[in-house]
DNA sequence: GTTTAAAGTGACACAACTGTCACTTTAATG
DNA sequence: CATTAAAGTGACAGTTGTGTCACTTTAAAC
């Protein structure tokens, strides 16, 4: 069963206001030190016993609010995605093509591990409980929702005459999302890195005849 | 101690001829295992336990070759590796910027999880024990080869004046490499995903004006 | 047939992770 | 100050992985 984990003030049977006793951690120091976990040691190097040394409680605690641990990735996993696709729709307030894939670039950026996240969330088995499957379920409907607003911003580029209509959506849509993962061994400065990525993007390693 | 896996035949202390009992798999099964078992389960999720059932003998016959998961992979990898180099080395071979890099994106392709297996390679600890260190180091020394062979391939690209010069080497390559890591969740047929690929880290998704 | 040495086996002790549960702590409420 | 209920703890039993080792099997060489 999953509690509340925003609001300490919980009621009791007759109605009656009650105060628990104060949280050692939040929900955001919890996914915090999950994405980072995660990050390090992968989904099936992740254990709840890491996760327990990192927040400075006892591994028993984290039981009141996740049965295991797929319970909590992927509810991490939905937390971390409806950010992302909240940030995503102000895309649509940006005008014109090149305005919006440089949002969508810098989006990007910020969400760096989404690429990686998404690969480990298809590691989750399904059947593990009915609360896993409902999440990802959930998840899969915002990767739908993800993919119609960037349907959009692909048809904005082709209304305005800039896309090439012989390289299907889903290669661009791949390959702008691919970059981030792309790594910086020799350490060359972020604003040279995201400039020369969109012109990687936009008109390839080609020089422009 | 690590024996050779290779030749069944070997001498005892006086030069004598000696036939051992046959191998119950040979090194191809034990990396092809390997390879999979990586892949599916990630670094941390891969054990000797899984590597045996594939195989199909006890768990304690791999300690006759390696004495810990480490030392298997980085054996692995370097096995990967050398095969790797060995047929990028014929880029030389072909004539033309062009021809050079159609090569090694049919290459990159043919060879498309070594991608993974470089992020698999990060994840092992150094301190293991000597051999894994000595493999590592090994390993590297191929990644630098790799690199300086790649660094004559743009160089020609360069000198022929096919490549934009202000995109850093560094994302050139790491654009090629990357490619193959694209998900092609909407099952594209093969050569029209090639074909893309190409045509986006050539040109990218803009129209040529 | 006997010898030899590698190949393979299965059991042992140890360590780590899992899920559960009775119990303690805390702080607001009455 | 007694009550309440959530928050947190630590111990328990069960499972899985680790590394080792004495032992058995195999097949060539003599």
């Amino acid at each position: 069963m999953l509690f509340s984990i925003v609001s300490i003030i919980v009621y009791n049977r007759l109605g009656v206001k009650k105060m628990a006793r104060e949280r050692k951690f939040s929900k955001d120091d919890l996914f915090q030190a999950t994405e980072q976990l995660l990050l390090m040691h992968g989904y099936e190097g992740f254990t709840f016993s890491l996760l327990a040394d990192d927040l400075d409680v006892s591994r028993g605690a984290l039981y009141k609010y996740y049965e295991n641990k797929e319970e909590l990735i992927t509810d991490y996993m939905l937390y971390e995605m409806e950010h992302f696709l909240t940030k995503l729709k102000e895309i649509e307030l940006r005008d014109g093509f090149e305005e919006q894939f440089d949002f969508l670039l810098n989006l990007i950026f910020s969400y760096s591990d989404i690429q990686k996240m998404i690969k480990i969330g298809q590691q989750i088995p399904v059947m593990v409980n009915k609360k896993v499957k409902e999440n990802k379920d959930q998840l899969d409907k915002h990767l739908l929702e993800m993919y119609l607003c960037l349907q959009n911003f692909l048809k904005l580029g082709k209304e305005e005459k800039k896309l090439n209509p012989s390289i299907p959506e889903a290669v661009i849509l791949g390959y702008i999302f691919q970059s981030v993962a792309i790594p910086n061994h020799f350490n060359i400065p972020h604003s040279v890195w995201v400039r020369s990525i969109k012109e990687m993007i936009c008109h390839g390693m080609f020089i422009k005849t």
